[in-house]
This record gives C-alpha cells, sequence and structure tokens, in this order.
DNA sequence: GTGAAAGCGCTAACAT
DNA sequence: ATGTTAGCGCTTTCAC
C-alpha cells in the first residue's frame, strides 16, 4: 500500500480510503490509485487491516468436521459456506477423525488464526475449555454431537427419536432378535443412538438378554466383519440396525457375502449415497446434514449480528426413508 | 501478550520467547511466564506474528475444488489435508461450482489473507491473472483440470487416456453405438474426455456420424434426462459412456426407469460411491483423488522449501475397474 | 478532499 | 538470561 501510494503520488490514507470504497475522494483521484494499485498487482492485507481495525472481523469462520471425505460432513460444510458465502465470509474446514487429540490441535489453529465463529463437532467428553473463548464474545455453536460442560448452541439431530423410529419400524415388521452395531462409546450420538434403540425394545417389552448389541464398531470394515460374525453365529438375528453411514455400508457388504441382504433386515441411521439403487434398497433415518448446517451458521450470524441469548439447543428431526432392507419380515 | 508480561512482571518479549519456544529463558521464568498466560487464556494472533516475521508464513494453505459437497473433491482435500496437517499447516477450502465469478471471488479471498499457497482447480478459460503471484513467489498448483495462460505445477488424471480406455472396453465388448455423455464444454476435463472418445473411435475406424455425443450435461438430473431420452430415440445406444461421476449417477437411473441396465452397456468416468454393490456393479475408469491431493500437497511444500524449478505437469494414471455395467455385450 | 502521526499485537535486531 | 526499540501493513484519529 505504502507502494502503491508512492507510485500515485499521494498519502498512504488516501489509498486506504479509496482500497475500502471509502468517502471523500475525489473522482480522478480514486482513478489514479486504482491505476497504480492495479500496475502493482496490489491485494491489500485483510490481517493487517484487521489488526487496527475496531472490530477486527477476520470474516472467517472454523468448522471442525469427522472427516472432510464423509458425505454427511461434506453436505453440512456446502451449507454453511452457502450462507457464509453471502455474507462474503470464508470457511476454514479441518478433520477430527474422532480423536481428542485433533479437537484440540484444530481449535487452537482456529484460535489463534482469530476466525469470527467457530462450528464444532468434538469427541472430547468435555469442552469447558471453551468458555473462555465464548465468554469473549466468539460465537460457537456445536453442531451433530452436543457439547459438555458448556452452555452454547447446539445444533444436533434427533438421536435417540430417530434411532427409536428404526427400531419400531423393525419390530412393526415382527423383528425380536435385531443386532444393534454402535460406533465407539466415547461419541456422544453413539450412546444416544443406543439409548433410543433399547428404550424402544423396553417400551414394546422385548426382552434385551437375547439381543446382540455390539458397539466400538467404527468404520466401514469393522461393520462388515462384525455383519458377518453375527450370520455366522449360533443365533443369528433376523435384523441388523446399524447405527452410522459407514457401518450400515460395511453391514450391507457383510449381508451380501452371506447372501443374506434379501433374509435378514437392516435399517441404517444417516443416509447412504445410492441407496436407493441398492437390491434390495437400504431403508435408513436420514439425518439432515444440509439443514444441521444451515442452521448452524445463521446462529454464528444471529450472535455475530449482536444476538446475546442464553445457549440454545436445535433439534432438526429425522426421517425415516423406506428403500426395501427393512420391510422383510423374519423368515 | 502486553497483558501477560504485565502480570508475569517481565519484559514482552520474554513472553514472547516462552510462548515460541525460543531458547535462553530459565525454567522458572518460563513457568511463570506460562501461568500467566495460562490465567488470562491468552492465545498469539499468529497474523500479527506473521506481519513482522522474517518469512511471513501463515501455515495456512487455499483449496479450491469442485465442491466440497462432491465425493471427489472430498478425498483430495482430506489427502491435502493430511500432508499439510504433518506440517501444522491448516487448509481453507471453497467450493467453486464451475462459475468463473466464483473462482475470482475465492481466490481473491485467498490472496487477501496471505496464504502460504494455493491449490486450485479452475474453470475460466485463462489463469494469466495469477502469473504475478506466482513470481512473488506464492506456490500455486492446479488440479484436476489444466490451466491457461500460466507455467505452473498441474497435477491431472489422464483424462483423454482414460476416456480413450473406457472406449475401448466398449468396442472391445462389442459396441458400435456408444453415446457420449459429456459435461459443459468450457470445462477442461470434459474436452479432454470427449476427445479421448472420438480418438479411440477414429483409431477403430467406427464411423462417428452415427454416435450420439451429448455435451452439456452437469448433474445428476441433467444425465437421467438424457438416457432416458437416448434410450426413447429412434437409434438408441447399445452402450453409454458417461463422462463424469453425477452424470453417470443419472446415466445409472436412467437406465433403471428404462429397465435397461441389463441390457445397455455403461461405462463411467471417475468412481461413485457403492458402485460394485449395485446390480449390475458399474464399471467405471476410476480417478484416484486421493493421490491427486497428496501430489499437489507435495508440490507446495517443495515449491515452499526452496525448488525454483520450472512447472511440472504430473498425470496420475486412472485405472479401469470392471464391475458388469460395462461387460455386456450389444443385444 | 487529503495527509501525518500513532498504534493494533507481535517479532527482529540490538542492547544489557 | 532478559529487556528495549523499531516496524510489519494497515486503520484510526486528528489536523489541514
Amino acid at each position: 500500500m505504502k507502494n502503491v501510494a508512492a507510485l500515485a503520488g499521494v498519502g498512504i490514507k488516501t489509498v486506504s480510503r479509496v482500497i475500502n470504497g471509502e468517502p471523500n475522494v475525489s473522482a480522478a483521484m480514486s482513478a489514479r490509485v486504482l491505476a497504480a494499485a492495479d500496475s502493482l498487482h496490489f491485494s491489500p492485507d485483510l490481517h493487517a487491516g484487521n489488526l487496527r481495525r475496531g472490530n477486527g472481523r477476520s470474516n472467517t469462520l472454523g468448522l471442525l468436521v469427522g472427516s472432510v471425505s464423509n458425505p454427511f460432513s461434506g453436505a453440512m460444510h456446502r451449507a454453511i459456506e452457502d450462507v457464509a458465502g453471502a455474507r462474503g465470509v470464508a470457511v476454514f474446514a479441518s478433520s477430527l477423525d474422532d480423536d481428542p487429540a485433533r479437537e484440540e490441535a484444530a481449535i487452537s489453529a482456529f484460535l489463534r488464526r482469530r476466525m469470527d465463529g467457530l462450528i464444532l463437532t468434538t469427541v472430547s467428553q468435555n469442552q469447558g475449555y471453551l468458555v473462555p473463548e465464548l465468554r469473549r464474545g466468539t460465537p460457537i455453536v456445536f453442531v451433530d454431537r452436543e457439547p459438555g460442560g458448556i452452555d452454547a448452541d447446539v445444533v444436533v439431530s434427533d438421536n435417540a427419536a430417530g434411532a427409536a423410529a428404526a427400531t419400531r419400524h423393525l419390530l412393526a415388521h415382527g423383528h425380536r432378535r435385531i443386532a444393534f452395531l454402535g460406533d465407539r462409546i466415547d461419541i456422544q450420538t453413539a450412546r444416544e443412538r443406543q439409548r433410543g434403540f433399547l428404550e424402544e425394545l423396553g417400551r414394546a417389552g422385548v426382552a434385551t438378554v437375547d439381543v446382540p448389541v455390539i458397539t466400538g464398531v467404527h468404520d466401514e470394515e469393522a461393520g462388515r466383519l462384525v455383519t458377518i460374525a453375527l450370520l455366522d453365529s449360533e443365533h443369528p438375528p433376523t435384523a441388523v440396525f446399524s447405527s452410522q453411514n459407514l457401518i450400515t455400508i460395511g453391514a450391507v457388504r457383510g449381508l451380501r457375502e452371506r447372501n443374506a441382504q434379501h433374509s435378514v433386515a437392516l435399517v441404517g441411521f444417516d443416509d447412504v449415497p445410492l441407496a436407493d439403487l441398492l437390491d434390495p434398497g437400504v431403508t435408513v433415518v436420514a439425518q439432515n446434514p444440509h439443514e444441521i448446517g444451515r442452521l448452524a451458521a445463521e446462529r454464528i450470524f444471529a450472535r455475530l449480528d449482536g444476538d446475546r441469548s442464553v445457549g440454545n439447543t436445535y433439534v432438526v428431526p429425522t426421517n425415516l426413508i423406506a428403500r426395501g432392507s427393512g420391510e422383510m419380515r423374519p423368515k
């Protein structure tokens, strides 16, 4: 900017005025400055400006998701980007990988970069360490999973209700021996889904002693192996409830390998790409990652626009989509 | 930092030393500063530091992809994040949406934030406007699509060769009337794939006058509609080559709707989630987005580490995966 | 309508 | 081993 001022033969403040579109610059002056800036390929340093600027906004949001390569995360990211982009705010995304160390590293990276707001999926048991940052005025919204030890905005799916709906669906089709395939129990949503499943069985008066509940299933391959093991066991289940998208894909593979896809029912939590094109189509309790992302971003901007209300939890409903795999009756 | 120094009763430079892990600080001093920083929830301002720091690195990379919700982009993003993360560098991703205006806006946002390097998917016909930035020393790698008017590192799939392989595969299975479903022709890879397709037909001596070449097919719904129109036409093709992942999904849907999935062959360019679980499995020319991302990130860091060689083009091979849909013979 | 000086939070260079 | 001063690129404040 100094160089631009020198080349245009004007004071540095005038350049600043022109670049930022401030009033009180003559048209001739403005043209001269713009020409100089152009010929030097000048691009203002946003961070340097923010250092002195009053509100100190960086027009940047930090986003922490499960993994940027997971379709759920991708859809959420996209929705957030759309809301933020409309306001000229850029989004900075990191993958959590369900690793508490990455949670800390990513958030620390966000904080050091002075993001205007944070949208976080977390895995640690407690997010109390963010309370000072929240008090300082940085809007923080937790998505997908509820945080611990902090009062902030939260946007989540109705995990327990969705899991209960899936369970009810299988029960209604005559299943009693329903296997539950759950993620790592340190993950808040995994516990919620398991709770919804067990409570629904309880309401139906089904003894859970006979129901295989397998937790710690975290990825596709584990889902496949667990499904095969269940099918090969002495009392195989007549239905499977896989409580996460990667597990569902693994379960589909496992059922195929034992040629059980048309005899053992399957309902998944969270939708899976092309689920409707499989044979049978995969019945799922679909989440709405786009809506979760949109809402989260709206909350951030509401806070930035001055909303000082206490933290609220927004529950986005799930939606059971029957496609065939969940409508089979036990043999 | 000033506050930390005051609270600890030391000079500001000592705090700086402790925070940055510089040598020449006594253990007692270090502990006192750390305690003060902790009690004030101090987090250093990375950008303020970079303003004065010699190399001025922001430890941030800008990434522009098709859409953060596309699986190809997601896989690439993830690979880049993994390489960058290992070096303590964060990644900032934006969606291009094949819109030249977004290309300009996103790159301008990157530049204003002084990213250390840029990994770009572009859609404008010419990227000459980035030459000054490249000369200034900002490493820029173009991924997925080759840029115009600039000499820089490029990492792409072998689009023409992959398309030729797909075409050869269909020809070898007896097809002559092969429909080509192409993306918008302003997209460089779309042109390359079309070229590979037509050249392979030429090598095989197949007259292209009889071959339906449909371009401008950009999304899933367009792919579906075009496929149905082809099947309903007077001389329906015996095989379809869909040259992009969303188009392929649309084509699968179209074939299903006309119950032609077991009679009309299909090969897609770029892999599709769960393609192996469909009936028939979808034969594709798979790209390697993970490898493209990894290589691109490696190039950025090589440049940051001092590599001053001229721009190079890295071609990542494609891989034809036969799963059933591409191995059907014409009726 | 324009510009000079001070200072944002930090680090480089140079004291001590 | 610790502190002081200048200045990164910009905006603010205030003077002209």
